[in-house]
RNA sequence: GGGGACGUAGCUCAGUUGGGAGAGCGUCGCGUUCGCAAUGCGAAGGUCGUGGGUUCGAGUCCCAUCGUCUCCA
């Protein structure tokens, strides 16, 4: 039987017991943040479980893809390890979603496990929950009865257990229950009911049933739910190596790796690495062998067993290995094989095999998923996930290439049967070449790491030096502890390198300071979470008082109200009615039932708020859009008898009352005029100044949405999305900038449907349905609701249900949405896009805005096109252009300096010096500028040539003075005085650039045999000095520094810098010439 | 979410109380050679991520910001 047919067969057992059988939900769950992978089966159920949401079934099961990494459950750092951790994991389920309970879901697991699967009898345990007095709870007598009723359980097989392993809660609040856990006992001699959750190997859980029967709240209070469900999960690769071991007849030494799920994946491995056949064995005890693996606390949860069980097949006693015997706590040799043919290699060669066939699996499926390697949060365990089986790949097996990327293939060839998704991407809509797609990011990622290691390598070298030099050839705990917290380099690499060059590590340092670390981000992240959890709790309390409050009072009053019998129903429910939002937005009457300020006031109290203080409240139905799906909430006003209320901001709040949740909407404002008394008649309007341009905003987003598209073509994915009334800010998947073209025709084209005039559809039509509608766009990973709303532009909607596979649609926007928009195209005015960026590696970001805003930009574009067509137009007519070649001082030193320049020099600076910060704050303006992208790009050519362009008459200008200065020097070194051998040549020079004068002071000394030179320049009523000396001079002790100092305090500044070239500078120019005196008379009195 | 590091020539990087922007590779030019490889000489190439601040003077110090890497949760 292999492993495809054991999942068949599940799945083929429920659909007989009136299961809906389902795929599996996407293992990378983009629709909700706060869990990082899809971790159990329940996870694609949970709204059903929190009361949210329903199914149309009450019965299902599926097989669902797992990852449990990075989060709470982290089963990352013993992967390898052992026989039967993964990261990467099937789940087996099935649910009762208020239909069947505890009886059922016993017997249907017991029958599929022993008829089906003919597992022996003797060999299942089951245990049940035998209450908990500090909570109050009662023992599952239920389940435990049934078990010895409704099965053939030996009645001795059935076990207590305690709150930890028999009472399962979702989270610290929410829906929890007792569970009943079967456990195969695999002893060879079925002795082990001992050993019943006990933590041995030998007998271990295999399928874990739930039962979900109540509710806790926040005071931690249970309550019996009025719908019981069950939620069952089976670990597929452990039932698999189970199953597969019985038939083989060896239960004592089943190893998940030993199935059909890995075979073919380690057969991969070994072609593509050349690696020796995989052999099954175990290090003997991982806990205390960091060699390969990542450091871990100690004690951490199934390692105890690690040496226990090896493979034995074909007879071949070298497969075993033996846990304790021999084991040394040091060293390279604690893995204690038996007998000794085995070296530790050889041991890390089978670890490799696990860690790179799961890390692999997990990767394909992730990245098939949609998720990225990245250097935070999920992206990041993905990142961690590739690297530490590149590593064990690089150590042991000695791959130094790319080779995780040519290891997608095999395991889509494996799985994509069952999962299709490896094949064709998780869009069936928008098909791609998924393994090419997910081996390129591998390819990516895994190069990148080779650099990463690449340096890690050069400043392990360092430390290495510094260790053999000054530390007694010890790594000190500090420089490990930096290479892996800075530079990403894992510990265990940096000890095997210290080692192979006889030097040691500080491990215990490197601990320590990693503790410290580790301490320091928990502790922070613990006060914020728990000031998080309080406030929000603080509100939760304050919200269910309110909803309570606005239930009770609403009934009174609604009769008053509305006429509409189903609209009336709605709100007795405790419902907000707010589909008035689309149609009836401008004016509204409604009923304000609650108000707050600071602290909470019922409707029935006789407090009101005042002009001036803010306020969140309830009504009975309502007009505005809260946020949702991207769009901002609408603003507005609420008047009531008493006074009015401006409205900034509407949101939606799940409140959870006895037995349900309802969808409050919490309008928030301040009071404006007058004061407002809780439970009054009042109208209510949206701000048309807020909502128009947001309408035309969102209905653009829409057919920037198709435009690109058909620009770019059919990988364009939205993956995330704003409007407000400033703008439209759309994320999506493309891997390069747009060109130039791109982005024209994408503006181009919305503009065309803009003055189409197109009608804007807009219908409530079955998911189903919808669904089916060619070139609909749905947001990947997105739940919608069902009837879903369906937005088309200049599409039929009824047509398009009608002929769903019509090509014609293809030509037409259209969206499941529940936006607020335009009625016809053409109230979108104009459509331009102002940012074109990159948002993360494979995400571009687009901006546009509409209506007069999108005029105004063009007008802002052009205008500043007009000014850099003024700017470029007169250029400074560049100096010395035409005239004939001058030597380069620089280049030939002994060349006397061509004179004649200077009078022009000096006036052509400033001109460049203008253009430059004309040029710079014209840069500066485009930066900020609201513009068309098109018209940025242009200018930031145009602004580039200009740079240029200017750059090149910088340099002449420069060569110019520099000519001048020369000129001057030369002059002064020709009537220097001449004090023991050495020219004195000081003296002020024509304004230029530090550059200049050293070059200068460069080409006087090596003018003269000896000089000490000093020259200063005046610009902007500053001085600046610099000064020289020649080796001779300054080997006669007197320094170009100390001549600064002694100068530089003459004009009211200071200065420094080394023996043989200074600078200072000052702010008065008036007393250089003095100065100037003082520094002549200070040389030569230094010299003499 | 919290911590650390790094942004300098096309690439890889150096730049030490703040005082002349450098190296190697690559590119280009000129030699040596029948030609190639090899090699000699020479040159071009930099808003030191961006914006403020301190200073007579900032690649270097301070603040902000953007980007990249990395560790922890």
């Amino acid at each position: 039987m292999n492993s495809r047919q054991i999942r068949q067969q599940f799945l083929d057992f429920f659909a007989s017991k009136g299961h809906e059988i389902v795929d599996s939900s996407p293992v990378v769950p983009l629709d909700d943040p706060t869990l990082m992978f899809t971790n159990a089966g329940m996870n694609q159920f949970k709204d059903v479980f929190l009361g949210t949401g329903s199914r149309p079934y009450t019965r299902v099961a599926d097989t669902q893809k797992c990852i449990r990494a990075g989060g709470k459950h982290n089963d990352l750092d013993d992967v390898g390890q052992d026989t039967y951790h993964h990261t990467f994991f099937e789940m087996l389920g099935n649910w009762s979603f208020g239909d069947y309970f505890k009886k059922e879901a016993i017997e249907w697991a017991w029958e599929l496990l022993t008829e089906v699967w003919g597992i022996d009898k003797g060999r299942l345990h089951a245990t049940y929950f035998e209450g908990d007095q500090a909570e109050g709870l009662e023992p599952d007598t239920e389940a435990a009865e049934l078990w010895k009723s409704v099965t053939d359980i030996d009645p001795s097989h059935v076990h207590p257990g305690g709150k930890k392993d028999n009472f399962w809660e979702m989270g610290e609040t929410g829906p929890c229950g007792p569970c009943s856990e079967i456990h195969i006992d695999l002893t060879p001699d079925k002795s082990g009911r001992g050993l019943v959750n006990a933590g041995d190997p030998r007998v271990i859980e295999l399928w874990n049933l739930v039962f979900i029967q109540f509710n806790r709240d926040a005071e931690g209070k249970l309550t019996p739910l009025p719908a019981k469900h069950v939620d069952t999960g089976m670990g597929f690769e452990r039932l698999a190596a189970v199953l597969g071991g019985m038939e083989q007849g060896r239960v004592d030494a089943v190893s998940n790796y030993d199935t059909d799920v890995w075979t073919p994946i380690f057969e991969a491995i070994q072609k593509r690495t050349g690696a020796p056949a995989y052999r099954g064995t175990l290090p003997s005890d991982p806990s205390r062998d960091r060699k390969g693996a990542e450091s871990s606390e100690e004690g951490t949860k199934g390692r105890r067993d690690g040496g226990t069980k090896g493979r034995r097949d074909g007879g071949t006693e070298g497969r075993r290995d033996v846990g304790t015997e021999g084991r040394t706590d040091e060293g390279p040799s604690s893995f204690i094989l038996h007998p000794s043919s085995l070296s530790h290699e050889q041991v890390m060669i089978d670890v490799s095999y696990r860690v790179i066939a799961d890390h692999v699996r997990c990767l394909t499926f992730a990245l098939t998923d949609g998720g990225i390697p990245s250097n935070e949060g999920r992206g990041y365990v993905l990142r961690r996930i590739l690297r530490r089986a590149v590593r064990y790949g690089r150590q042991y097996m000695n791959m130094h290439e790319p080779f995780m990327c040519d290891l997608v293939e095999p395991v889509a060839e494996h799985m994509a049967e069952v999962f299709p998704e490896l094949r064709v991407g998780p869009d069936p809509k928008v098909p791609r070449d998924n393994v090419a797609h997910v081996a390129e990011l591998i390819r990516d990622e895994e190069a990148s790491f080779v650099k990463t290691l690449d340096r890690g390598i050069r400043l392990f070298h360092e430390a290495a030096e510094y260790a053999r030099k000054r530390h007694h050839g010890k790594i000190s705990g500090e420089d490990a502890f930096t290479l892996h917290d800075t530079y990403g380099f894992p510990i265990d690499l940096t000890e095997q390198m210290a080692e192979e060059q006889g030097l040691t590590v500080n491990f215990g340092e490197y601990e320590r300071l990693m503790e410290i670390a580790r301490a320091q981000a928990r502790g922070v992240d613990e006060k914020d979470l728990h000031k998080l959890r309080e406030d929000e709790e603080a509100d939760r309390q304050w919200l269910a008082k309110l909803a309570k409050s606005h239930i009770e009072h609403i009934q009174e009053v609604v009769n008053e109200l509305f006429g509409d019998d189903v609209i009336r129903q709605r709100i007795l429910q405790g419902e907000c009615p707010d589909e008035f939002k689309y149609d009836h937005w401008r004016n509204f009457d409604t009923y304000l039932t609650c108000g707050f300020e600071g602290v909470w006031v019922s409707s029935k109290d006789s407090i009101s708020i005042k002009k001036g203080q803010g306020m969140r409240f309830c009504v009975a139905a309502t007009c505005f859009y809260a946020e949702q799906g991207g769009q901002v909430s609408d603003r507005g006003w609420v008047r009531t008898r008493t006074g009015e209320i401006r409205i900034d901001r509407v949101t939606r709040s799940k409140v959870k009352l006895p037995g349900r949740t309802l969808d409050l909407l919490m309008h928030e404002g301040v009071v404006t005029q007058g004061e407002i008394w809780p439970g009054a008649v009042c109208q209510m309007g949206v701000a048309p100044e807020h909502r128009v341009p947001t309408m035309q905003n969102h209905t653009s987003t829409h057919m920037l949405n198709w435009a690109l598209r058909e620009v770019l073509g059919d990988h364009v994915q939205q993956k995330g999305s704003l409007v407000d009334p400033e703008k439209t800010r759309y994320d999506f998947s493309h891997n390069k900038p747009l060109t130039d073209e791109e982005v024209v025709r994408v503006e181009q084209l919305v503009n065309e449907l803009i003055e189409k005039n197109l009608p804007v559809y807009v219908e409530e039509v079955p998911l189903e349905k919808a669904r089916k509608i060619k070139t609909v766009r749905a947001v990947f990973g997105e739940k919608y609701a069902d009837p879903v709303r369906v937005v088309s532009v200049g599409a039929d909607i009824q047509a398009m249900i009608d002929r769903p596979d019509d090509r014609e649609w293809m030509k037409c926007s259209v969206e499941l949405c529940g936006g607020t928009h335009l009625k016809r195209s053409s109230e979108a005015e104009r459509f331009v896009l102002i940012l074109e960026e990159g948002v993360a590696k494979g995400v571009r970001r687009l901006v546009g805005i509409t209506g007069e805003a999108a005029r105004q930009a063009e007008e802002a574009g052009q205008a500043l096109l007009a000014e850099v067509q003024a700017l470029a137009g007169k250029p400074p007519v560049a100096p010395g252009g035409s005239e004939p070649s001058r030597p380069d001082v620089r280049r030939d030193k002994g060349a006397v300096p061509s004179r004649g320049l200077s009078r022009r020099a000096g006036t052509r600076t400033p001109d460049a010096a203008e253009l430059a910060s004309r040029l710079t704050a014209f840069h500066q303006k485009v930066n900020e500028a609201k513009i068309p992208v098109r018209v940025r790009r242009e200018l930031q050519d145009r602004i580039g040539a200009l740079q240029k362009s200017l750059k090149e008459q910088q340099k002449r200008a420069a060569s110019v003075t520099s000519d001048a200065v020369m000129d001057r020097v030369s002059t002064l070194l020709e009537s220097a005085e001449e004090v023991a051998g050495v020219k004195i040549v000081v003296g002020e020079v024509p304004a230029a650039r530090p550059e200049a004068l050293r070059s200068a002071i460069d080409w006087v000394r090596n003018k003269t045999e000896a000089s000490a030179v000093l020259l200063a320049t005046v610009a902007d009523d500053k001085v600046t000095l610099i000064a020289g000396m020649s080796k001779a001079v300054v080997d006669k002790g007197v320094g170009a520094g100390d001549l600064i100092k002694e100068v530089a305090p003459l004009i009211g500044g200071r200065g420094g810098g080394r023996p043989d070239m200074a600078q200072g500078g000052g702010n008065d120019p008036g007393s250089l010439p003095n100065a100037l005196d003082r520094a002549r008379i200070w040389i030569s009195r230094e010299l003499t």
